[in-house]
DNA sequence: TTCATTTCTTAACTTAAGTGAACGAGTTAA
DNA sequence: TTAACTCGTTCACTTAAGTTAAGAAATGAA
């Protein structure tokens, strides 16, 4: 299990045994099973996630309606706003699978950080990246209609669709379930012709 | 001029005056006019750019259709997806009013973080910073209906509103122009009520 | 100024998403 | 086994966005 953590890590920079023993010995993997909330709305926690694997969904509970905007899965990382700002967290984080992730904290970080420089150096160009990406993907959800987000996602992440609910899926894609349903037939239908 | 990015960068680390100079040194600040295209689609440009008066806009061309997908103004910074990747641009920068701006690059950041790692520190900050607003940003873009983001982005960037034409601000809320006119006589007529 | 272009609005019509309700399939709990 | 619940789908209806076209107002250039 540590392995797809250090795996991860020599993308970015290398680890001398000492410094692999030192993270180990932080204890930071955690087990979690499918349905398990990691973060409510409201609470402070200080908990920054990486998957290692299995799938976690970021949902907002609006007029009493769940609205889920993201879902993370394996080698991606996640830091909650409430983290940054430490404010109260405005959205839910559960478990959509058994997950096995690594759970840190901005006080372990700074621990690391002070031990070794070349952390900060992977932070900055990991989170860079991840800035990056994020705003790729809001320009295609921005200048793309619903079944071109569907289609879209079918293509980048074909995964998501086998393991996740349709409903949970529909908001994600930012339509009502019902809508989907439409959209996946009208699809269908076409791809007929 | 050179205050307004010191005073910014104070906020995150603080400077000595030989540090100052070193940067001044650099000649990063531009003055650009109206209408000035920074990066073409296609283009693999290395510059990176931090507002310092004006205002910049984002945008792709699609099926010969301008989608505008995002503006920066004073005190963002902007680190075109090409600069990471370092492959061809997919969209165009281009200045929405006559703008002043720092225009850096990886290798004087490179130079800069070796020098200083009080650099890497306020770079890696910032980034996450920005991860965390882009991604509350992108949820509330999902969560909600293009009259919700209308009135939303009224409250969070009505000089937005001003300074910038409204068929850019309509694929920016991620519709039509004739919709974004008709959005805005609706809600003119409710507030009649 | 005058002419052309861009920008914004309005209107009529089409298309697709939202809404509320109903149904069957599958799951869980009593 | 039955009852309650969740989940996905379908349907009829409503609402809003896309499309096409036209025109008024503002802007810019010759």
């Amino acid at each position: 299990m540590q392995d797809l953590l250090f795996g991860f890590i020599s993308k970015y920079i290398s680890l001398t045994e000492d410094e692999k023993k030192a993270i180990v010995s932080l204890d930071i993997f955690r087990s979690v099973k499918k349905g398990t909330i990691l973060l409510k709305e409201g609470q402070r926690s200080q908990d920054v996630y990486f998957i290692l694997k299995g799938c976690i969904r970021k949902y907002y509970i609006i007029n009493g309606e769940e609205k889920t905007t993201a879902f993370f899965t394996e080698m991606e990382a996640l830091t909650p706003h409430c983290v940054i700002n430490n404010a109260p967290s405005e959205y839910f984080i559960s478990c959509v699978e058994h997950t096995i992730l690594t759970v840190g904290s901005p006080d372990k970080e700074v621990e690391i950080f002070t031990n070794s420089p070349k952390f900060e150096l992977m932070c900055r160009i990991l989170s860079e990246e991840m800035l990056a990406r994020q705003q790729i993907n809001f320009d295609e959800f921005k200048t793309s209609s619903p079944e071109q987000r569907y289609l879209n996602l079918l293509q980048s992440r074909p995964d998501l669709i086998q393991r996740v609910p349709q409903h949970q899926l529909a908001s994600f894609l930012g339509i009502k379930p019902q809508s989907l349903s439409r959209l996946r037939a009208r699809i269908i239908e076409k791809s007929k012709e």
